[in-house]
DNA sequence: CCCCTTTTCGGAAGCGCTTCCGAATATGAT
DNA sequence: ATCATATTCGGAAGCGCTTCCGAAAAGGGG
């Protein structure tokens, strides 16, 4: 099955007519190796397509010239498109890129427990997972770089959005449409019982409401887990709620989608009755057409790599990178309606238990 | 910043008193060591928090351990959760997972061309990546054992899903519903000119119809390529031709939201109008509620990943694996309608030209 | 109690590359 | 032409681990 034998730098060096030592510095064109020598050896090792070990200079030289991504989620689109963004810039640069999936708690404490990349990396990017401290202090037992990509943590040199920016922003468009009943889906992250709602959404929510000076009723603001179906269940209790918001603002776009879902179920329409917002533009949310705040996710992970490229460079790059984000208005979010409509069919028995 | 030095294994054996060759069988657990000694070492390593250098032994043994994974997208549904399973088996059998990204055609290029986990892993999963023959060759240069994930691809040992059977389900379901004038919005791959559609989900409902024996009208199928954007176009076109379908067929529920978005934005509704089907089961499939075909995607990643393994080892595992899809009847489909509708808004111009 | 087989272990030779150091040769100034 | 300096290159010592091979120790049978 493998052809012939591989060829390695001392059939390069031989059929070159230098020593070991010439041709891997012609190779890696260090200095103090003859312009002619140099190229001779390069187009000897081209014709024998030479490649080398990456083993064995990884551990001459020490660098591993590859880099970790610590991932929650694989299967939502932001963490596909983040670890996209990443990964160009990365291979780019001549590294690997190694995948490591946190999912579970338990998953999640295997990875830093056994901390399975020790040893393996120059540097890990942790995208969008919150670490806790002692988290944080099993990965520095690795002793090497690490940035955060994307997510609200500030205890690595990271790149993200701005998110208490985002839900003002999508809050400032809703109460420019005359809203003021407005209801917020915040999210938890269900691995982090610590830390219950996303801080930085949710105080933007309220910073946007005191800074138009709109009270917020506070019945109007639940809070789910990531996810459609678990926005959807929440606003069933928002259906609930005897004076009806006349928005809802979510913190994803599924989860608007999640929203939509349950208000039509309910005969109630959108926009008309109820306007929807959410926070990502997620491919899905153009086809049907969802007003949104899009952030830059890929560009969030090419920023993270370049940052992180510059840090193992030792140079200084900017530590704290947010980058823009904007409305989209599409067709979910009209201006407010005047008086309470009335359901065409009553909405899911969720009164009280 | 680096803690203290790294602990080798030589630390290891002189701290357990016996030798590095040893230390090292112990470790590994080979044959030829006393157990006590064996669990003396055992216990020095742990107490040192000892971890092998997995350059040094890779030189050593030759193996790598580590398997890439070459992927044409990372910011779709689809490859995120095909990524996810294969990451998880191949993580907990103790490999590293590689990322390799192959999206336009410059970057496949530069992928077969310059080999980057040439040396570098012991196999290598190709993920619904159509392979030519030339990419064929380049990749067996690299000596490795290869598989297929998804896709249809039958140049390597895969596991999927049967395309044919999955459009033929999705077919069946639209004429049991007395649909006769069935439109499908095939996908091709941008990136493969010489193969035009997609074989096997084209197959697929020509055979169903033939089956029942209802003429297809070839003006009701379309091509584009992935992605909902294009798919709306496409529906464009079918909603100028004279006599309008009563139903759709996508290739993908992405494509299925996009071909929605043009029927409705026609003054059209879905289903009553036209009835709308998809592929996949993506997760937003069922917050929009769109009726369409499961196919168990995070299972192939699986399945697939297993099978690598059981190469690896030299087994001789079942090289042709095909997953079960079925359809998920969902809201956006509808017995056929009796009479031609009068759109509410004509459809855009797309007449002639 | 001796001799032969089995088990356990250490020495040492790599794996394929990088890099320090010094020798040899070329370059330039005087 | 001469000497100091700069350039180019080869020898050799690792990097941290695995594994072959043989020596030493332990076990067993007569």
């Amino acid at each position: 099955m493998n052809s012939s034998k591989t060829v390695g730098l001392a059939d390069v060096a031989r059929e070159a007519g230098v020593s070991l030592a010439t041709a891997s510095r012609a190779l890696n064109s260090a200095y103090g190796v003859a312009a002619t020598t140099r190229e001779r050896v390069a187009e000897v090792a081209r014709r024998l397509e030479y490649v080398a070990s990456p083993e064995a200079s990884r551990l001459a030289t020490g660098a591993t010239r590859s880099v970790a991504l610590v991932v929650p989620h694989l299967d939502r689109w932001y963490f596909g498109e983040m670890v996209g963004g990443l990964e160009e810039v990365l291979r780019e640069a001549g590294h690997d890129v190694l995948l490591y999936h946190v999912g579970d708690p338990e998953g999640r404490h295997a990875f830093f427990e056994h901390l399975p990349a020790r040893r393996k990396v120059d540097a890990v990017v942790v995208v969008a997972v919150p670490v806790t401290d002692h988290e944080r202090r099993r990965l520095e037992l690795m002793g090497v770089t690490i940035v955060a990509a994307g997510g609200q943590d500030a205890t690595y040199p990271y790149v993200s959005i701005d998110d208490a920016a985002a839900v003002r922003q999508a809050t400032e468009h809703l109460l420019r449409l005359g809203h003021r009943r407005i209801a917020m889906i915040t999210a938890v992250d269900p691995d982090r019982t610590d830390q219950p709602v996303h801080r930085g959404r949710t105080r933007g929510f309220y910073e946007a409401m005191v800074r138009a000076d709109v009270p917020v009723d506070e019945e109007l603001v639940v809070a789910t887990t990531w996810g459609g179906v678990q926005a959807a269940e929440a606003m069933e209790n928002l259906l609930s709620i005897r004076e009806l918001p006349t928005a809802v603002l979510a913190h994803s776009d599924e989860m608007a989608l999640g929203a939509m879902r349950t208000i039509r179920r309910a005969g109630l329409r959108v926009p008309e009755d109820i306007s929807v917002i959410g926070i990502d533009d997620h491919p899905l949310a153009e086809l049907v057409d969802l007003t949104t705040v899009r952030q830059p996710v890929r560009d969030q992970g090419l920023q993270a790599a370049h940052l992180l490229l510059a840090l193992l460079r030792g140079q200084k790059p900017n530590l704290a990178q947010k980058l823009p984000t904007r409305v989209v208005v599409r067709s979910t979010t009209t201006t407010a309606r005047e008086k309470q409509p009335s359901p065409a069919h009553p909405a899911p028995d969720t009164t009280s238990h």
